[in-house]
DNA sequence: ATGGTTGCTTAGCAA
């Protein structure tokens, strides 16, 4: 089965696109990011037409995630849980049978030094925290999703001159890493150790053609499931053509029934 | 080159 990310930057700017790739690339399950739109506005009828079934965590203009599913989605839980005081929507997860899927919208972060920045490094310490707290690394569990980190230099296209940017930092890679040390690996680099594959490119300065892009998409697997990923590709192609997202999705295969 | 583009919402913010 493909489990795929995709941050869409709008649901209703990108619906043609991700109808189309739905049917193009199949995949057993997406998960979403940067929706843009409220759960009231939600293009259900589009997405079920399609084949999928969609557990939503939406918000008007900013943020929103979801998980897209061709069998029912059960379990669903948004944010961090009862306490959760985030007004922002970037944490949606899912049981879709043995399998656990976070779709996960970290905040950019803007600037070094920052208030914003300062709630990016909290919110990925939160998602540690809510890892231990609410899952076992030996169960069969992906978080999946735009975690607006690159964490190495191969996942840079120009590491000097990205280096200290909110997206490519010491403070943000030890951030993912302490993410990543919970007991997650990241899928892409199993079956990839070559540069040059993004996930991002700007919309400004001709990034996309100049490749200058960074890996910030990412999903990452405990144990069990890593031993079943069998490939992982950035489907770059999305990047082209007639309104694209500023993203590429993601996609990984799993030899899962 | 302190530039440049896109989306949402309507002039300014976020990315």
């Amino acid at each position: 089965m493909k489990l795929a990310t995709w941050n869409l930057n709008s649901i209703r700017a990108r619906l043609p696109r991700l109808v189309a790739w739905l049917g193009l690339r199949q995949p057993e399950v997406l998960c979403l990011q940067e929706l843009k739109v409220s759960e009231e506005q939600f293009p259900f009828p589009e997405i079920e037409a399609a084949g999928y079934h969609a557990a939503v965590f939406g918000q008007r203009t900013y943020n929103g995630v979801a998980i897209l599913s061709r069998s029912p989605l059960q379990d669903i839980e948004v944010g961090f849980g009862p306490q959760d005081d985030d007004p922002a929507a970037r944490l949606i997860s899912a049981r879709v049978g043995d399998l656990r899927v976070l779709s996960a919208y970290v905040p950019n972060g803007q600037v070094v030094g920052s208030e914003k920045w300062a709630y990016k490094l909290a919110w990925l310490q939160r998602l540690r925290r809510h890892l231990d707290e609410r899952a076992d690394p030996k169960d069969k569990l992906a978080l999946c999703g735009d975690l607006n980190v690159a964490p190495e230099a191969r996942d840079v296209q120009n590491p000097a001159a990205w280096e200290g940017s909110v997206l490519y930092c010491p403070e943000a890679r030890a951030a993912l890493e302490q993410v990543l040390a919970f007991g997650l690996v990241d899928a892409f680099r199993l079956h990839h150790a070559e540069g040059g594959l993004y996930s991002w490119w700007d919309y400004r300065m001709l990034a996309f053609p100049k490749n200058d892009g960074l890996r910030i998409d990412h999903l990452l697997l405990t144990a069990p499931l890593a031993t079943l990923c069998t490939s992982a590709f950035i489907d770059r192609n999305e990047r082209k053509g007639q309104q694209p997202s500023d993203h590429a999705p993601v996609v990984i295969e799993l030899a899962l029934d």
